[in-house]
RNA sequence: GGGCGCGUAGCUCAGUUGGCUAGAGCAUUCGGCUUACACCCGAAAGGUCCUCGGUUCGAGCCCGAGCGCGCCCA
């Protein structure tokens, strides 16, 4: 063996085996067949965006250290790796990157595709390129990680198979009517000029202000009353789309404007007031910030706010759109009444908040402005301000009993366990205050949406307004035989129809056929055609104008299926044609549901939730839900820098997993993580900067290193202890011939295979650290190895015990530090000792498929954990003289006791002697110029050759111990003489407590009795 | 504003159902080239368990109020 474990001497050699080997491959057939129970795990699959972080380190170790383990107790073990296709952030990246390039970028292909030149098609391509060469990037990083996935069935959102579901999942939800088409205001990030969903928005506090702006009231004939109602907004540059100003019904003062109409300046349009009582009263006095800075009018906008929206509806108010895609005041996108407004049009949003200021206040409308702190919504990916804009989306009508209530239902019914539990809140908070999720995305890279539109009314010659006037909607140019065929493909259920009438009703086929005038205008047309395949179709609607959505969906969408995509739905069959993986069609029944999903906390609502609702509606029949995606959902903590700060590109305080895997091996960093995995919810990483290579890293990495090494250098030494013994066999070690020691180190090692165990049941990966640190460092190498040393070589048992224990140990270690141990499980098996009576070790040919160890609870010794204690103190005690004294661990000493406790000292089989290097037990009389001390009530000394005892320092001593010691006293006598505690206590403690007493005075009155003598 | 988490040694963190004389790693100090390991070995020092109040024989732990920090949702 190598003087010294360098990680990169073995990382590759044993990563190449574990390829070869296919131990990683998992087989369905046998858990159909009932031979073995399954075990499986999804990736949270990482975007192709960019290379692995930290936090995804930390996750898949997680995952890794379940699947490793799961794998060596004999579970069929499905680990299935994959990466997400991240539609806006990929699209974005490679954006940047092409900009960045001086290379044509987005907005030069989407001038292609104005053109006609086929733009998204190329710039599609550049991005899957991107995206196959980010997959193989995460796919490499996973396996420098050591991560155990099952490599063959790595899966892509956007793969065969992925759209495949997506498609399936979207026709069924269409025909379902949980998915339809409204306007509404949508959270529109004019940077990357898409749609976002509630939950991509962050809120941020901002330094703003409140504008006040008086608005004239007009009589009926249009004419200026002199009065003016002041509204208080924080963007004053919506007001060119205001439709009305809302007062409180209640509010005594401002009632009486209800009714009244109000000009707004320079648009010239004139608005109602109208009462509803989600108008705040102005309060200074309140509490409530609103309440102190409303000034009473509210202007309503519906088209750019949310809440106006709500009460554009309540009164059946016009939404006037006065911004483009790219927020800019445009007059192109709804707003016909400009007026004197023009001078507004094509300024930026804030741009045109500073003119509309300046043209109230040189106006003298603008009453007064107070600095204000609020929150505002920005892109979580462009990071700009959300605008709520009015567009056309597609929505999921996630608050649909069989999706929302499905959802609450499987972690009500704990089909699904959160661990930590407290995470359960934020699910089920989240769920209760659902609303409908907007699907579709303004971008190319994505599952494209599967509908083709036409805009032409559906049947008779309707008539729709345009600002005053009615303008004839011409019919498509539908035949009878069109709307014959189309019924045709809808009872094949190949396609399926909604309709959106001009008064934004969603209606159905049935609603619309047989075709005749009724209450609504059909005039948008929805065909969703279930199959990519289906050329027929498509080739038909497109022969009647029909123009395939331009939309992609949300990567939510895609990755909400994952658990069930990446296994083949929704036709397994295909699925394995398309990928060559025979069993394919086995993997749903066998997987899924999986055990356990290990994320971050801010996927519950991305993440979580859908996957469950996914799973249970698309896997479920009728009325009845089917079942949950996974059992349990693992939330771990983020790693934070040592300020508390997330770690990020921009603030540089970032670690690169690969530079911890070359300064301190996979290994290393594996059990660190693992270690500082406790359950809170944010775990801090001091970040420093490694001189040498510049690069950031952690002196946290620094314990999982040496770790690595300590069980290296003590494998090296075991084994090569092994080697030279002198004498040896293989006979079966019974527990009767176990010395003391043994048996004390059998019993911590049963101790903390039950320890481990417990701990992976409850993802308590901290408790896994600290059990394995303890028993190889504390336990294996400080004592029972050095105890050992001198009389292992003759001692076939002990032989035993070492190699066995440390089999143990390397077994354990494995799913943390699957390298060292891969490497460290090959020599020992080389290596024969005897087998041990309790310890059950089954071969394998590595060790990552090596049975995982079991122990007998017999071996649980309390008594010889009792004694071992004992004799351990009793070496501390002596070795805390010999620091005190000067009296270095190469001077022998003799040890001067009582006979109860020589006769412990010979139990323990010459440990206290190794340990302490004491030269003789003596009950005689002790030597003059012994150094007393008194250890569990008895009193004891030491002699050491030439070493006379300083009398002045030994009194000092001697004072000091005794002043501790009556102190002690004094409180376990307080608390026995408290009748409250003898008499509530349990009798164990008060006995134990006595038990002290006594023994704390016995060791005063040898102490003073010393201190008498000197 | 609502919810959740955190506050324990200089730093990073453990501390199960209250029994604690509060632990570990790193850093610090002292002593060691003891033939597995200096990424090591032995020893030491270091704590108002954020504050105040309560429950209890007994509180780091339970309850209430407050202070500070962080995250999520409005």
């Amino acid at each position: 063996m190598p003087a010294k474990y360098v990680p990169s001497e073995h990382e590759d050699a044993v990563r190449a085996r574990w390829d070869a080997s296919g131990a990683f491959h998992a087989d369905p057939a046998k858990v159909l067949s009932g031979e073995r129970k399954p075990y499986c795990i999804l990736i949270p699959p990482p975007n192709v965006t960019g290379r692995l972080h930290l936090g995804h380190a930390l996750n898949n170790t997680l995952q890794d250290i379940l699947v490793r383990a799961h794998r060596m107790m004999g579970f069929e073990t499905l680990w299935m790796p994959g990466t997400d296709h991240a539609a806006i952030s990929t699209q974005a990246v490679v954006d940047k990157r092409l900009i960045e390039a001086g290379k044509p970028a987005l907005k030069d292909y989407k001038r292609m595709e104005a053109e006609g030149k086929n733009g998204r098609e190329q710039f599609l391509k550049l991005v899957l390129d991107w995206s196959k060469e980010y997959e193989g990037h995460i796919t490499e990083q996973l396996k420098l990680m050591g991560c155990s996935c099952d490599w063959a069935r790595q899966r892509f959102t956007m793969d065969e198979i992925g759209q495949r579901a997506v498609r399936e999942a979207f026709f069924r939800l269409f025909k379902d009517g949980l998915i339809y088409r409204g306007k509404r205001l949508v959270n529109w990030d004019p940077a990357t000029q898409t749609a976002l969903a509630d939950d991509e928005v962050e809120m941020q506090e901002i330094d703003g202000f409140f504008f006040y702006m008086k608005y004239p009231v007009v009589d009926a004939g249009g004419k200026e009353t002199g009065e003016f109602v002041t509204v208080a907004t924080t963007r004053p540059e919506t007001y060119l789309g205001d439709t009305a100003v809302a007062v409180n019904p209640d509010d005594a003062e401002r009632a009486k404007f209800i009714g009244k109409k109000v000009k707004l300046p320079f648009v010239g349009r004139v608005i109602p007031v109208i009462g509803d009582d989600y108008v705040v009263k102005p309060d200074p006095k309140s509490t409530d910030a609103k309440a102190q800075y409303a000034s009473g009018f509210l202007k309503v906008t519906p088209a750019h706010d949310p809440n106006d929206w709500e009460i554009g509806m309540r009164h059946g108010l016009e939404a006037i759109n006065v911004m483009g895609p790219d927020a800019a005041i445009s007059d192109q996108h709804g707003w016909t009444d400009v007026g004197d407004a023009k001078q507004f049009v094509g300024l930026s949003r804030e741009d045109a908040r500073k003119a509309i200021v300046r043209a109230f206040k040189d106006a003298g409308l603008l009453e007064k402005q107070r600095d204000y702190r609020h929150a505002v919504g920005h892109s979580y990916r462009s990071h700009v301000p959300i605008e709520p804009w009015l567009s056309d989306q597609w929505y999921c009508k996630v608050t649909d009993e069989k999706l929302v209530g499905w959802a609450q239902e499987a972690v009500k019914q704990e089909r699904v366990t959160f661990h930590p539990e407290r995470y359960e809140k934020t699910y089920s908070n989240w769920h209760e205050n659902l609303r409908d999720w907007c699907i579709s995305r303004q971008l190319w890279w994505g599952h494209r949406i599967p509908v083709w539109t036409t805009s032409r009314s559906f049947g008779p010659n309707y008539e729709v307004e345009e600002g005053d006037i009615l303008v004839p909607l011409p019919p498509a140019p539908h035949t009878d035989e069109f709307i014959r065929r189309i019924a045709q493909y809808r009872a094949e259920e190949r396609l399926d129809v909604q309709m959106v009438s001009v008064e934004g009703v969603t209606g159905t086929w049935e609603d619309v056929i047989p075709v005749r005038p009724g209450p609504h205008r059909w005039t948008l047309v929805c065909m969703c055609v279930r199959s990519e395949d289906d050329v027929e179709i498509v080739e038909y609607l497109e022969r009647f104008g029909y123009q395939r959505d331009p939309d992609v969906l949300d990567t939510w969408f895609s990755s909400g299926l994952w658990p069930m995509s990446t296994m083949g739905w929704p036709d397994a069959e295909q699925a394995a044609a398309d990928t060559g993986i025979a069993d394919m069609p086995q993997l749903l029944e066998a997987f899924n549901p999986t055990d356990v999903l290990c994320t971050a906390r801010e996927i519950i609502t991305l993440w979580v939730s859908r996957m469950v609702m996914f799973n249970r509606y698309f896997l479920g029949e009728g009325d009845a839900p089917g079942r949950v995606p996974y059992r349990d959902v693992f939330i771990h903590a983020m790693i934070q820098d040592g300020e508390g700060r997330k770690m990020s590109k921009s603030l540089g305080n970032g670690v690169d997993p690969l530079d911890i895997i070359h300064s301190h091996g996979a290994d290393g960093m594996r059990f660190t993580l693992c270690h500082m995995t406790t359950n809170t919810q944010d775990v801090r990483m001091p970040v420093e900067r490694d001189e040498g290579t510049g690069k950031n890293t952690s002196p946290k990495f620094d314990l999982g290193r040496n770790f690595v090494t300590k069980l290296f250098n003590a494998a090296k030494f075991a084994i090569s202890k092994l080697n030279e013994a002198e004498a040896r066999s293989d006979a079966k070690v019974t527990r009767g011939e176990l010395s003391l020691v043994d048996r004390w180190m059998l019993s911590r090692v049963a101790r903390t295979v039950m320890g481990i165990e417990n701990a992976l049941k409850g993802y308590s990966f901290n408790e896994i650290a600290t059990h394995l640190y303890d028993v190889l460092w504390r336990d294996y190498c400080d004592w029972y190895l050095e105890s050992v040393k001198p009389t292992v070589s003759k001692s076939p048992v002990q032989q035993a015990v070492l190699r066995q224990g440390l089999d143990v140990i390397v077994r354990l270690l494995h799913p943390v530090c699957p390298f060292v141990t891969e490497v460290l499980f090959e020599q020992l098996r080389a290596v024969k000792a005897g087998d041990i009576e309790g310890v059950t070790l089954g071969d394998g040919a590595m060790c990552c498929v090596a049975p995982w160890p079991q122990v007998d609870v017999a071996l649980v010794d309390e008594q010889a954990e009792r004694t071992f204690e004992t004799l351990r103190g009793l070496t501390e005690a002596m070795r805390q003289l010999r620091a005190q004294h000067g009296i270095g661990f190469k001077t022998p000493i003799v040890l001067y006791t009582d006979a109860k406790t020589k006769a412990l000292i010979d139990q323990g089989g010459g440990v206290v002697q190794t340990l302490a290097n004491v030269g003789g037990v003596s009950t005689a009389a002790r030597a003059s110029g012994a150094l007393p001390f008194t250890y569990e009530g008895t009193e004891h000394a030491i002699f050491a050759e030439g070493q006379e005892a300083d009398a002045g320092a030994l009194k000092a001593q001697l004072e000091e111990t005794i002043k501790k010691l009556m102190k002690d006293v004094g409180a376990l006598e307080g608390r026995l003489n408290n009748k409250g505690y003898t008499d509530k206590a349990p009798a164990h403690l008060v006995q134990q407590t006595r038990d002290q007493l006594q023994q704390k005075q016995d060791e005063l009155a040898a102490a003073k009795k010393r201190l008498g003598e000197l």
